[in-house]
DNA sequence: AAATTTAAGTGTATTATTTACATTTAATTT
DNA sequence: AAATTAAATGTAAATAATACACTTAAATTT
């Protein structure tokens, strides 16, 4: 190695995983309790290391591969967290990505292993380390998305109906939406496809159920 | 330390800045020759490694003044890179951040130091690993900036004409602005403080010239 | 002193987007 | 047949974005 490389010393690289969900309601993290020292059975973040050959994008995956059996998650790195003290046992700079997962369909995978449990957004108990800005971070992206750009794809089940996703959308934002205007607005965007199919279990009249179309969805991505 | 962390491999953590500036016409990049291996001699984004006792934030400010000899520059972390071979020598990760200053005032400590030099985004010579992708995204960032917030306050000497900020947003997002609906647009954020004082260079008539309100400046920051 | 030159400064009409707001409809249950 | 339930729907008003061209202030030239 060049010594201009040697002269520098070298961390840990962690990366962390704010898992979000949605159960028709709220807007849920998935938790886990941390299984080993420090901060042993605290309340934490999804993590894992680095590995030599991987990325940090390759490593959330795995790490979230290894918390819910999920492949092709949807996952965007956040940012990276390092204040020198963040983790006691050693210096330890994290990378922070959010994930979007469909509670309803992974639900067994996800909450047997590992002791993982889903927490509203507005009521996240104490988690270790910086964990909780880095959930804050997440919030406020997840919301500048869905400003942006569509959203819930990833977060819904396959067929669904406009009260589901405005529900999705209001979790999300954290405030109550006009059903006629926010109806406008996504039928707008032009990436939903309406079904001849109805959802009965909400109503007597029953309501169409809509997927994404998956084409223009993407293609409405940033 | 704990048998769990020392499993895990350590790698180095390097820092790089996108440095942006406006000469009033342009957007441009500051570059340095690199000198050291690898890739010696070849054009790079200015960097450095993470210090133990400090944070990403510190080391990019870190780094930016040894470069520039400036404080209290406007920098914003952009993401971090990760390909396990971006840099062929060991394994570095490295976090990027944009900065934004005035070149004319502080052109002299810039380029005399380092061989930096100054370049227009649409001109970027080829570049070491990957700072053409963290400049392609930083780019984007700035771009996201600038149409969603006031922008500029840092690139702009303290007194600026109307003219010289519609050049600035048009060299930023790359495309002809018009004028009465840029001002418009402008003095309906209420950030700027009309001067009762005229630049007499451009015109026979001048121009009158604004400063920025620093405390609305702010305010209106996301 | 009048005419010319130069960039600064200004307004309005059109279109698109966002917001506010209430009734009707389809199907089931009683 | 009447009542119930949530779904579905439209319009007017306000705000924001866009397109577009002439007048003005001061210096320079004739």
């Amino acid at each position: 190695m060049k010594d201009h490389y040697r002269a520098h010393k070298k961390v840990l690289l962690a990366v962390d995983c704010i898992i979000f969900g949605f159960d028709q309601d709220n807007l849920k993290i998935l938790l886990i309790k941390r299984d080993f020292e420090p901060e042993k059975g605290k309340w934490s973040l999804m993590g894992g290391f680095l590995r030599p050959d991987e990325t940090l994008d390759d490593a959330a995956s795995r790490i979230l591969q290894k918390l819910t059996g999920l492949h092709d998650i949807y996952l965007d790195q956040l940012r990276s967290f390092s204040q020198p003290e963040r983790d006691p046992v050693d210096r330890t700079v994290s990378t922070a990505y959010y994930a979007l997962i469909n509670i309803e369909e992974h639900n067994e995978e996800l909450t047997k292993k590992h002791s993982a449990e889903w927490f509203n957004v507005q009521d996240i108990p104490p988690l270790i380390f910086d964990h909780d800005e880095m959930i804050r971070q997440a919030i406020k992206r997840l919301r500048y998305k869905a400003s942006v750009e569509p959203i819930g794809f990833e977060l819904l089940p396959e067929k669904f109906t406009m009260r589901q996703l405005q529900k999705l959308y209001e979790a999300i934002l954290g405030q109550k939406l006009d059903k006629r205007n926010f109806i406008k607005k996504i039928l707008s965007q032009d990436v939903l496809i309406k079904l001849d199919e109805k959802d009965m279990t909400s109503s007597k009249k029953g309501s169409f159920l809509y997927k994404f179309d998956a084409e223009k969805y993407d293609r409405f991505k940033i």
